[in-house]
DNA sequence: CGATTAACCTGGAAGC
DNA sequence: TGCTTCCAGGTTAATC
């Protein structure tokens, strides 16, 4: 999925459903998706869900926590009193859980007594769950590779030193996470779209006025996509298995084909770092 | 060192 | 209907 939008979302969700919760029991179908050892976490409760790019951070009240990547298919659904049923995002009836994509099943208990569930799903199998120290969350690979957090470190003269440093194309450079962290194929297109930037630039040939204007645009697509609870365009779904409707709002992202409601041109799709890119050939310079 | 490609997986959509 | 090919919110290892 996911991207910062995405993942906040994911990441809000879990802070109001699993916080105070304590781990009673966990059950893992497919062994390669829980890293770590599961013992770590019985009985513990459940502090904080923090998170880094698109980084997940479950921290637990004995000094150990959950790491969580759910790169493009991953799910965290909460099945609890506080929740309604689950709907499917594209079929009007209910998500029947577990299902074959459910990979980790957390067996939680509230200080009442009452029980609940926490369902991993992972369609494509690509993300992880991983147990470690929380003192030793920083030291992960995944973690220490990061660069600066949109909306945290992340300032205008960094960004801008962070442009003028690289001589890659500005759209892989936003999604390059030592860069900075967060963005994907989806609010990168739209950031550059917003700003008028070409995506095809060279990173340092942005003049000061147009890294502004850059700077501004991702800022504001990022906020909009989390205002819209992310994108739901393929599998994404919240912890209460409801969608996102960022996909509504998309400015240019799958979009090629379809005229830019700016300049009425053709919307264009190539290939940068393997990646699909939108834009539009006459408006963004 | 940077840039490109393959690999990890499954499923949906499009093309023939 | 069926078979093939391409594509997908990401990261990482290998290769050029």
């Amino acid at each position: 999925m996911p991207e910062l939008p995405e993942v906040e979302t994911i990441r809000r969700g879990l802070e109001k459903y699993i916080v105070g919760k304590k781990i009673n029991h966990i059950d893992i179908r497919l062994a390669k998706m829980f890293i770590g050892t599961k013992q770590n976490l019985i009985g513990s409760r459940i502090e904080e869900v923090r998170r880094y790019g698109k980084g997940l951070v479950i921290d637990l009240s004995n000094k150990w926590s959950i790491t969580a990547h759910v790169k493009m298919t991953g799910q965290f659904i909460y099945v609890g009193k506080e929740t309604k049923k689950n709907f499917h995002p594209k079929l009007e009836f209910p998500l029947e859980l577990p299902n074959k994509y459910s990979h980790v099943i957390f067996h939680l208990e509230d200080d009442q007594g009452s029980s609940s569930q926490l369902f991993y799903n992972d369609i494509r199998q690509f993300g992880w769950l991983k147990v470690v120290k929380t003192l030793e969350v920083h030291s992960q690979p995944f973690f220490k590779a990061l660069g600066p957090e949109p909306f945290a470190d992340l300032t205008l003269p960094i960004f801008r030193k962070i442009l003028s440093l690289s001589a890659m194309p500005i759209k892989p450079l936003l999604m390059d996470q030592s860069k900075l962290s967060g963005v994907g194929n989806i609010y990168a297109n739209d950031a550059l779209y917003a700003a008028g930037i070409d995506p095809r630039r060279k990173s340092s040939s942005l003049t000061h006025e147009e890294g502004e204007r850059l700077f501004v645009a991702l800022l504001s697509v990022l906020e909009k996509g989390i205002k819209y609870g992310g994108a739901s365009e393929i599998t994404y779904m919240n912890v209460e298995g409801g969608k996102g409707s960022y996909q509504q709002h998309f400015l240019v992202y799958g979009k090629d084909g379809e005229r830019c409601t700016r300049c009425r041109e053709t919307i264009i799709r190539i290939k940068q770092a393997g990646r699909s890119t939108f834009y539009c050939p006459s408006c963004q310079k």
